[in-house]
RNA sequence: GGUGAGGUGCCCGAGCGGCCUAAGGGAACGGUCUUGAAAACCGUCGAGGUUCAUAGCCUCCGUGGGUUCAAAUCCCACCCUCACCGCCA
């Protein structure tokens, strides 16, 4: 949710901001039509509902009089308590009317700012997906032809040497779900213990959430807008299985005032993430690029509004470093405007490069997400002048796993179908140079 | 799943359906006093909405409905917490 004084004082920049995502603008010129409606309805509302107060203080006033009163006052006192109660009556049943007008009008509001996405920085670069710009790329990736063999894809590598099993996981959950398998279930681990090790070190605080939310979680860090199909829902339960640590962070302190000493607040989630992949049939149906349950670490922080951008710029420092402990290439993208989740005003996405694909693939993402997730969630924080305002939120991945096993083994691969552990990973690993297929052991 | 108790403002805690729509205490903040501090005393002290307004007014006493001229207070449903029992990772 945006500040909805921007609507009234600047609903241009609303539309601005909703064209540079492709998205339609009337609908904030339904919003705004309906949020003055709203405003009037309610005007009338209170003033009714005041009249109301203040008469039935008077009637109570009068019974109070009444049971004091003796024989001969009485009478005169009932009889004008019973005239009060009359034109009451009639008060009630208008408040009423009125009450609901207001209320409808006011859901209407809501459900209008639900499709509203964020304000979008303006530093962002604007058009569809292909927009994005690169902002740095590191490492080289490798020539296999110069090294003279064709390299293998991680499915390959990861089933010889025992890792992954893809097949049972199809007889057992079906397509798009994976089994970790010894040295693949260890490489998790390791990569688990990295970054969490790299992210306490920096200062953030480990948690391990719940996967399973209620509908208010989800619908406040803005999953249930477009992205609501790709999100499970437990209909018996009416329960959300999360698709990111993200969700169960940042409602961790909804309906909070944090303290503005202990901010910046910073977390960082390990939990398993579900998603259904509608829209995405035949993409990526081979490995576990794509995939319906996985697990990941990420980081999570609560902040000062002014602070956001220093902050995003913070989140992004200490993904790359991850990445660059895994000695792997990527590339950095100031991700476009079209390309944006609902809650983000800015993202920077780190791609690592995927040889077998000859591209560079998304492994992990940071989010700027301002106040809207605040707003719906009622995060909020005193500031200077003692004022409770949003705060800002932030999220960025540290490991997604499978897509970063799928870049460690076809990167780090041998001639003879080994896979290098890189040696931040060592310690993790037995202190171990290779991984080996199977057949080598 | 069963039984019992309970959910009130930052915390504790009172609240015959009206006659102050939240008493009282603590914490916190400001002040007086003090060389400084403590104590004592005085004052301030929830959030959201509307509004130019930190003026007024409206809303919020677990959540959602209902009864009433009027509900924290009555009725219904649900949620959560605690204790014990049963089952179980």
């Amino acid at each position: 949710m945006i500040d909805p004084r921007i609507l009234r004082t600047a609903p241009e920049r609303l539309r601005e901001s909703q064209l540079r995502r492709g998205l339609p603008e009337g609908t904030v010129i339904e919003l705004e039509k309906l949020d003055a409606e709203h405003r009037e309805a309610l005007h009338k509302y209170e003033e009714l509902r005041s009249q109301q107060k203040r008469l039935s203080k008077d009637i109570g006033k009068l019974k109070g009089r009444i049971k004091k009163s003796g024989s001969k006052e009485r009478p005169v006192l009932e009889q004008e308590s019973e005239s009060l109660l009359a034109s009451a009556g009639e008060l009630a049943e208008a408040v009423k009317v009125a009450e609901q007008r207001a209320d409808r009008l006011g859901a209407e509001v809501e459900d209008a700012w639900l499709t509203i996405d964020n304000l979008v920085d303006p530093q962002a670069p604007v058009g569809d997906e292909d927009a994005f710009r690169v902002i740095t790329e590191v490492g080289t990736p490798r020539d296999f032809g110069a090294e003279g063999f064709t390299p293998l894809d991680h499915l390959q590598l990861g089933e010889a040497i025992g890792a992954i099993d893809v097949e049972r996981a199809a007889k057992v959950s079906g397509s798009r779900f994976y089994y970790l398998v010894g040295d693949g279930a260890l490489l998790e681990l390791a990569l688990l213990n990295l970054a969490m090790n790299l992210a306490h070190k920096n200062g953030l605080r480990p948690v391990l959430p719940p996967a399973l939310v209620k509908p208010a979680a989800m619908a406040g860090t803005g999953f249930l807008g477009q992205a609501a199909e790709n999100v499970y829902h437990l209909a018996d339960d009416d329960m959300y299985l999360v698709g990111t640590a993200e969700v169960p962070l940042a409602s961790m302190h909804a309906d909070e005032i944090l303290d503005r000493s202990a901010l910046p607040l910073r977390y960082v989630g390990y939990s398993p993430c579900f998603r259904r992949e509608a829209g995405s049939h035949g993409k990526d149906t081979r490995g576990i690029i794509r995939v319906h349950q996985f697990d990941k670490v990420e980081m999570f922080t609560f902040c000062e509004p002014e602070e956001a951008e220093r902050e995003h710029s913070k989140l992004l420092g200490w993904e790359r470093e991850f990445m660059d402990r895994l000695e792997l290439p990527y590339r950095v993208i100031d991700v476009a405007t079209g390309d944006l989740g609902a809650s983000a005003a800015r993202k920077f996405d780190i791609e690592a490069w995927i040889p077998t694909q000859g591209r560079y693939r998304e492994v992990t993402s940071t989010s700027n997400c301002t106040t809207f997730q605040s707003r719906r969630l009622a995060i909020r924080y005193r500031d200077e002048e003692g004022r409770v305002a949003p705060v800002a939120t932030l999220n960025g991945t540290l490991v997604a796993m499978p897509r970063v096993i799928v870049a460690l083994l076809e990167n780090h691969q041998t001639a003879d179908g080994r896979v290098a552990i890189p040696k931040a990973l060592r310690p993790f690993l037995s202190d171990r140079a290779y991984l080996t297929p199977l057949q080598q052991q």
